[in-house]
DNA sequence: TATTGTTATACTCTATAACTATA
DNA sequence: TATAGTTATAGAGTATAACAATA
């Protein structure tokens, strides 16, 4: 993202190649790992969010569901806290959940201002279904890249997402 | 503009493994490389857009504004098609740009359906400074890499953000 | 007839503040 | 006083269709 911006600087002076983008690819901007970041994730969840339809999911309630199915008894504020999502939206989203059935929330004993949201039944056979098209539909956004490269991939981007809790 | 507002109340506390949600790191969610890399543009954007804010810019217009800026002579549609925006959004963009004397628009003379975007004198010394917040905010994002890290994540995210087009 | 840019519109997503109940 | 959840609302972002000029 630095000096590397003109590593792979401009191949010429454009051909000016009539209708295509392709020669887009040589800008700057296509260099920069934000903007690949943000066209990768766009192509992956684009096609996740078409998948999910088949649910009446989004990536958005489908990452809710799954936290909620993980067994760790998120609560709605550590659901926030983790999604990057603000506690309003949080709401919407369990309300979404709740309504057909999906989870279920539940006060803590420990502190009673505290919502603890479980899944049920059906919102585990949901998660389950939910999770395959997500996996596919990752598989195949991926397809581009070894094995070896899809887990060099993923450790890189952990390192990066959650860099600021792990220092 | 505040809006970490409700993010920032784990400032003093201590690493109690109560409260804190680092246990969701161990979610399958924190392991799928979707959730990794939307987070992780997150984390990118979000400071360049703060830092943007300078120069009453988005990541959005400093987009349109590098592919103007790189000699490509990019026209809407073009824009439109690489940024997967909606032809009627760059309309908007370029509006801002070409309002603040940024950029200009001509027809194509093979084409004078198509407007070829320009850069004016002013737009290419706006884009120099906000490239240079860009990247600021992209090393700071990526600062848990080393440099040669740094390449292989960009070269992964490249072939995953290009694979329809490049096979 | 098809395409580029444009406008208008509706819909979703996001941000913010205020309120309640608990602590 | 502070926090978890809720509600309401405004703003930003996004998607869609219709239109004029051009091909």
């Amino acid at each position: 993202m630095t000096e590397t911006a003109h590593r792979t600087a401009r191949v010429s002076t454009p051909p000016a190649a009539e209708t295509g983008i392709e020669r887009l690819y040589s800008s700057e901007l296509a260099n920069e790992t934000e903007f690949l970041a943000a066209r990768a994730r766009s192509v992956g969840s684009r096609r996740a969010n078409e998948e999910l339809a088949a649910l009446d999911l989004k990536v958005r309630s489908y990452s809710v569901l799954s936290l909620v199915c993980s067994g760790l008894n998120p609560s709605q504020r550590e659901l926030a806290e983790f999604l990057f999502l603000d506690p309003s939206q949080i709401v919407a989203l369990v309300d979404q959940l709740e309504k057909r059935g999906a989870v279920k929330r539940k006060a803590d004993p420990r502190d009673r201002r505290s919502n603890i949201i479980t899944p049920t039944a059906a919102g585990k056979r949901l998660y389950a279904e939910a999770a395959a098209i997500v996996q596919a539909a990752g598989d195949h956004a991926l397809s581009a890249l070894s094995p070896a490269e899809r887990d060099q991939l993923r450790d890189l981007l952990r390192r990066v997402a959650f860099a600021d809790q792990q220092g």
